[in-house]
RNA sequence: GUGCCCGUAGCUCAACCGGAUAGAGCACCAGCCUUCUAAGCUGGGGGUUACAGGUUCGAUUCCUGUCGGGCACGCCA
């Protein structure tokens, strides 16, 4: 969400801060006030701030670097780890290690650090008191499904635009990776504390759905006893032949109209394959049908649209605006928007059509808005959609695409400057095609020609919850290949099940005890002291920043990476350690401890469109 | 040909926008169920981060070049 969201940021540690200086912020004890706004790492970061502030002053070299603390990889290196010294040492011409010394020497005391060292080049290492980890148990059960939720993004309203796809049949798996990403995006940047709006841009105004409906009359003319050639690029799919039955059903011979006139000035039928041959095709039907194309039109478009939307609510992807391309047309927006661009004069014509000048923007080559024939682009009502958005009112916009679409980045930026909107505003979020494999060989994939996996096909056999998970479990800009097989075979291989077992075994083994639950909210949480349960508190505690974390970089993908580590986490625990103990007061921490966990795996999962289940 | 993305263990992918000994999962090998769910756990082998330079305290990360792969380069959407 880049420099928007990184200024936010900022805001965020400064408010921390001075909710700090006022003595506003306490430590995270239950019998306090919940620290519900809490943040070691940005505590540690305001603390070596002052410090910082009291060496230097302002202006000079080296004040204005960056305090970032860093998670370690080794437990060794403490909980939190600073470079700032290093970062200082060519500014300052100083020994990193002897900068480091000195901020430590200058580090005000907080209450939950236990040390500070210097390590390494001269890494300043953070090392929390147990006590203080200590707390997140009980803070975790006390906010329960709140939990990780922050306010970095302040209730500004962004909206995310993703799926899309042109309702012109069944969506694919391709398209399902677009759904979940989206969904899942959405998800996390609502728990960052943004106010989101789900939408779907309906391309109802093309030529594909001319394509669509002319399929779809050839197919019905044929369950008329009317013989003619079915062209190859026509939509070929099987959903195509059921709408025609569902006309034919209705309405039996009643959009019959003259189909001896069909191919009337076109070629002959053996090289009907040609998109000028469809045209002619579509301009024939449309003269043929004359009023009653709109019906077949409209009717195809509620079918595909229909469909689409039950198989999205399926997946977990719910939309709030479905947005119709057709009605900026309707509404006059595209012609208003080539309208303000002209005056701009960044439209000029040529070979009988207006080009926009996308070059004044980096863009490679300028872009027809409006074509020689009358007719506007896509990217002409595309302009006007952007437009729309940020007339809206929307502080963020995020586009969802196919990476295929990475070229048209610029010219859709090109003209968000030409009509004066902040380009940063838009940030568009690619995700890669989902490349099949079944039986370990690429599986050919094309709407046209009918050959497709669905989406609800891959739902129906690998279940919505694995569905969801696999599409998140990798950089939604890298390449993901989608084993079928592996996806549709039961075997434990599938991930899914790993982090929900780990949810399921908590369960199991509360119902065990048998208590009331509510009591590990305030529950001495001092018994939990061994390297497994001091990992895992941490693990809790890195929860919101982790959240925070995949809004800011749009990447869903690490929530799910985060699930997985903590679920493992948790089974090598569940193994090595007993939980139902005699010990009333160490059974009870360590029930704690693994229900606050429970609620950390379903918060996640849920932010991911995925089942927590108490059993398996 | 031009532009964008990518190249990390046998395979699929991470690595907190330059940090410490590059991590997981599959697969392979050897173990763990009279104890809270074995859809689990423990241990082991596996790497010149495509290659060659450069920038600096420090590079998988940034820059240049080479090789290899993907995508995009319509008056389609």
């Amino acid at each position: 969400m880049g420099s928007g969201l990184s200024q936010t940021r900022q805001a965020q540690l400064i408010s921390a801060s001075q909710r700090y200086n006022n003595g506003c912020v306490h430590p995270p004890n239950a019998a306090m006030v919940p620290a519900v706004q809490f943040n070691f790492r940005s505590h540690f970061t305001e603390l070596l701030g002052q410090t910082l502030s009291e060496i230097l002053s302002p202006g000079s070299p080296g004040f204005n670097v960056a305090i970032e603390f860093a998670r370690p990889k080794q437990a060794s290196h403490g909980d939190y780890s600073c470079n700032l010294a290093m970062q200082l040492a060519k500014p300052l011409r100083q020994n990193p290690r002897d900068i480091a010394k000195m901020l430590i020497g200058g580090l005000i005391a907080s209450p939950y650090l236990e040390k500070a060292e210097i390590a390494g080049a001269g890494f300043i290492n953070l090392f929390l008191k147990i006590s203080a980890k200590q707390q997140f148990p009980g803070y975790v059960l006390e906010s329960g499904e709140d939990y990780g939720h922050g306010s970095i993004g302040e209730g500004k309203k962004v909206q995310v635009e993703f799926v899309s796809a042109n309702p012109t049949g069944p969506l694919h798996v391709g398209h399902g990776r677009g759904a979940a990403f989206g969904a899942s995006l959405a998800n996390v940047l609502e728990a960052a504390g943004y106010s989101v709006t789900r939408e779907y841009y309906v391309n109802d105004a093309g030529r594909q759905m001319d394509i669509l409906a002319l399929s779809t009359w050839l197919r019905y003319l044929e369950l008329n006893g009317v013989t003619c050639p079915f062209p190859g690029n026509a939509y070929q799919g099987e959903y195509v032949r059921d709408m025609a039955r569902l006309i034919h059903k209705a309405h039996a011979g009643r959009y019959v109209h003259r189909p001896e006139l069909l191919f009337e000035g076109l070629a002959a039928e053996a090289d009907s394959n040609t998109e000028t041959q469809l045209d002619g095709l579509i301009a024939n039907a449309k003269k043929l049908l004359g009023q009653d194309y709109a019906y077949i039109h409209n009717f195809v478009l509620a079918e595909q649209l229909g469909d689409c939307r039950n198989d999205l609510a399926e997946f977990g992807a719910v939309f709030d605006v479905w947005f119709s391309e057709q009605s900026l047309f309707d509404s006059g927006s595209v012609a208003h928007v080539v309208q303000l661009l002209e005056q701009g004069n960044y439209v000029y014509q040529q070979d009988g059509a207006k080009w926009f000048k996308s070059t004044d923007f980096g863009d490679k080559k300028d872009r027809v808005i409006q074509r020689e024939n009358g007719q506007f682009t896509y990217f002409a009502s595309d302009i006007a959609y952007h437009l729309n958005k940020f007339e809206r009112g929307f502080s963020h916009v995020i586009d969802v695409w196919g990476a295929d679409h990475h070229g048209y980045i610029p010219r859709v930026k090109g003209a968000m400057q030409a009509l004066s909107l902040d380009p940063a505003k838009l940030e568009i979020a690619l995700v890669q095609f989902a490349v099949l494999y079944r039986e370990g060989k690429k599986a050919p994939m094309s709407t046209r020609s009918g050959e497709f996996v669905t989406l609800r096909e891959l739902r129906q056999e690998v279940g919505n919850d694995a569905a969801r998970f696999f599409y998140v479990l990798r950089k939604s800009d890298q390449h993901l290949d989608f084993d079928l097989d592996l996806a549709k075979s039961q075997s434990n291989d599938n991930p899914v099940y790993y982090v929900q077992y780990a949810h399921a075994r908590v369960c199991s083994v509360l119902e065990q005890w048998g208590e009331n639950t509510a009591v590990l909210a305030t529950t001495d949480m001092s018994p939990l002291t061994n390297p497994a349960e001091l990992s895992l508190l941490q693990k809790l505690i890195d929860y919101p920043e982790l959240v925070e974390s995949a809004a800011k970089e749009l990447s869903p993908h690490l929530i799910a990476f985060y699930l997985r580590e903590l679920a493992g986490e948790f089974h090598s625990y569940y193994n090595a350690t007993r939980f139902l103990v005699p010990e009333v007061p160490l059974r009870l921490a360590r029930l704690g401890l693994i229900a606050a966990i429970r609620q950390v795996l379903s918060n996640g999962l849920k932010l991911l469109g995925v089942s927590a289940p108490e059993k398996m």
